[in-house]
RNA sequence: AGACCCAUGGUGUAAUGGUAGCACUCCGGUUUUUGGUACCGUCAGUCAAGGUUCGAGUCCUUGUGGGUCUACCA
């Protein structure tokens, strides 16, 4: 470990360690809003937050910023578990909530109130946004700064005990109304929202404001490193203000880059939209960045998180190519996903000197990466289909498949030689018609021909037909919400899903388990979705192999 | 424009004053009963100008470019 290179967080916390800092000890947190579905952002995050609690003998609690009643849901906190877990990572039973903290929130406000570090104001927003000024003049002070600190107690307590309108009155910090940061010119602590909250119920009246729960939360739970992404380093000044005010625990706040990746967006916001607009079918619709969606489609968790750890961890922005992404489950499933047959776009060859009854079960290895992934059996007899593709009448140099007059070779089979196509009345190939070298049968081949292509198959009478869905990326533009003038929905790729329904699969596949990943051999990886019944199976294309014949092609046009 | 932050190949990310490295992509090749995998190789980078220093991607100054901030959201 000692070998790789560190990320500017590492390089604090090693120097904090060294030091001495709290004990040596490392304490983080991941602090989901639970207000909608976790992205890969959120994945990037997590990681980091686990990972370096882990790498440094520390810990990771898992709090649920929950301090807005009026967006947030249950169901949420729920998912959010889920997705946590499935990524691999235990908060043992350091799970809580900000809400856990709402008493204690409250206590401290009211520390702040008798230091005279913080006022009841009555101002509306609208005033109070006219007194911020902007960020090249100072903003003034409002009225209510002044107040007395018993009556500052007396307002904040009855603020609490809901006997005020929602928005009549806010407590604010006492800070700087001329302040540079703007984050530091009284920001609001509490509001007054007459709200039923998912944890607490209707106990509160008043909710604490972010820039307050967050650095106390922390500091109630002895967070040492306090990982979170860019937007909030202005924020940063307020977090210290509080904690020292308070002279509770110094959590430290550290900012880092967020992520963003090429070809999608991470934005909640414009998620959402795409869910209810219907632009896909729901939140873990195959083509969304959620992890519920990156689940369906088939990526694993041990990709995404050495996809984390790939993409790095620093300040400056950063927009991932999304081959990276790609390149990681390839990487994870070619170790541990077995091959199968699986024939996309069919066409029917019959080898015309095989026996009519004659069925052959051939020994297939099921992934040559992994011995110890076993073999299976797969039919061979004078009926088989082939890809539609990997037949050529009149094919360009360097086609290495089916031809007229060639050979080819099968994979757990024998060797062809193509004799003719059969046509239908419009000149399209219905048919090819082979014959097969009895002596060249896979493993046991004495043949001696030679040959440069091999092609898979599915034999026709045990062949199962299924649904596939082939998915592309949801955007054709790198970054679909550059131009705020334009409408990111615009960008988005209407070729991203289609649908295969006369899809040819060997018999093995029928025991496929929902979430079960396979290789379809030289095609990609495939997952049996969950909508799939035992009559319809249906399979969800994660990523296709690289294809150096496909781009050669595509390079020629 | 006020404050804060950032700037290294196409994309990311290292180098903590001493040989600019790694990954992905791209391109080329070897192996291959997956045009997959594996392996090898090519191309390609320190935003600019000054300064400090024997020596600067690194430190200083100025400039340029980019990001964040003016929600009773987080």
């Amino acid at each position: 470990m000692s070998e790789k290179s560190k990320n500017f967080i590492e390089q604090i916390i090693e120097g904090d360690i060294q030091k001495g800092k709290h004990g040596g000890a490392v304490r983080t947190r991941f602090p989901p809003e639970p207000n909608g579905y976790l992205h890969i952002g959120h994945a990037k995050a997590i990681c980091l937050n686990f990972g370096v609690a882990n790498d440094y003998n520390g810990t990771t609690n898992l709090r649920f910023d929950d301090t807005n009643p009026a967006t947030e849901e249950e169901h949420y906190v729920e998912s959010i578990k889920k997705d946590i877990q499935w990524l691999g990572y235990d908060w043992d039973d350091r799970l809580y909530f900000a809400s856990d903290y709402f008493q204690q929130l409250y206590d401290y406000g009211m520390q702040l109130v008798e230091q005279g570090d913080a006022y009841v104001d009555d101002s509306s927003s609208e005033e109070i946004a006219a007194q911020k000024g902007t960020v090249t003049t100072p903003g003034i002070n409002s009225p209510y700064r002044e107040r007395t600190i018993e009556e500052n107690r007396d307002l904040f307590q009855r603020m609490k005990n809901g006997e005020f309108e929602e928005g009549s009155r806010v407590l604010r910090a006492r800070i700087d109304m001329a302040h540079p940061n703007m984050n530091m010119r009284d920001p609001l602590i509490y509001r007054i929202k007459n709200v039923p909250h998912h944890q607490s119920g209707d106990t509160w009246h008043i909710y604490p404001m972010y820039d307050f729960a967050h650095p106390v939360s922390d500091s109630i739970e002895n967070i040492t490193h306090s990982l979170c992404t860019l937007e909030f380093e202005n924020h940063r000044p307020i977090y210290d203000w509080f904690l020292e005010k308070l002279g509770t625990f110094p959590s430290r706040q550290i900012e880092f880059a967020r992520l963003n990746v090429n070809y999608t967006i991470t934005s909640k916001r414009k998620l959402r939209r795409l869910v209810e607009e219907c632009f896909v079918d729901g939140w873990d619709d195959p083509r969304m960045p959620t992890l519920s969606g990156m689940r369906r489609r088939g990526f694993t968790p041990a990709s995404i998180r050495q996809f984390a750890g790939k993409v790095g961890v620093a300040k400056r922005d950063n927009v991932i190519d999304i081959s990276l992404l790609e390149h990681c489950l390839r990487d994870d499933l070619n170790a541990k996903a077995n091959r199968m047959m699986a024939i996309l776009h069919p066409l029917k060859v019959v080898i015309t000197n095989y026996p009519e009854d004659k069925v052959e079960w051939m020994e297939a290895e099921n992934n040559p990466e992994n011995e110890a992934a076993g073999i299976r059996k797969m039919p061979f007899s004078r009926e088989l289909y082939i890809e539609r593709e990997d037949f050529m009448e009149d094919p360009p140099k360097k086609y290495f498949r089916m031809t007229p007059g060639k050979h080819v070779r099968l994979k757990h089979g024998y060797i062809l030689f193509c004799e003719k196509a059969i046509k239908d009345e419009n000149g399209e190939v219905v048919e090819v018609h082979c014959t097969y070298a009895p002596d060249s049968k896979s493993g046991e081949d004495t043949s001696g021909i030679k040959v440069r292509g091999t092609l898979h198959y599915v034999e026709a009478t045990h062949a199962r037909q299924v649904e596939v869905r082939l998915y592309d990326r949801l955007f054709n533009v790198p970054i679909p919400d550059e131009n705020p003038d334009v409408d990111y929905t615009t960008h988005i790729n209407p070729e991203s899903r289609k649908v295969l329904t006369e899809v040819m699969v060997e018999p093995e596949l029928a025991n496929a388990q929902p979430g079960e990943i396979f290789q379809f051999f030289r095609k990609g990886y495939f997952i049996l979705d969950p909508d799939s019944t035992d009559e319809h199976l249906i399979f969800n294309q994660a990523v296709a192999l690289r294809d150096s014949w496909a781009k050669m092609q595509k390079k020629k046009k």
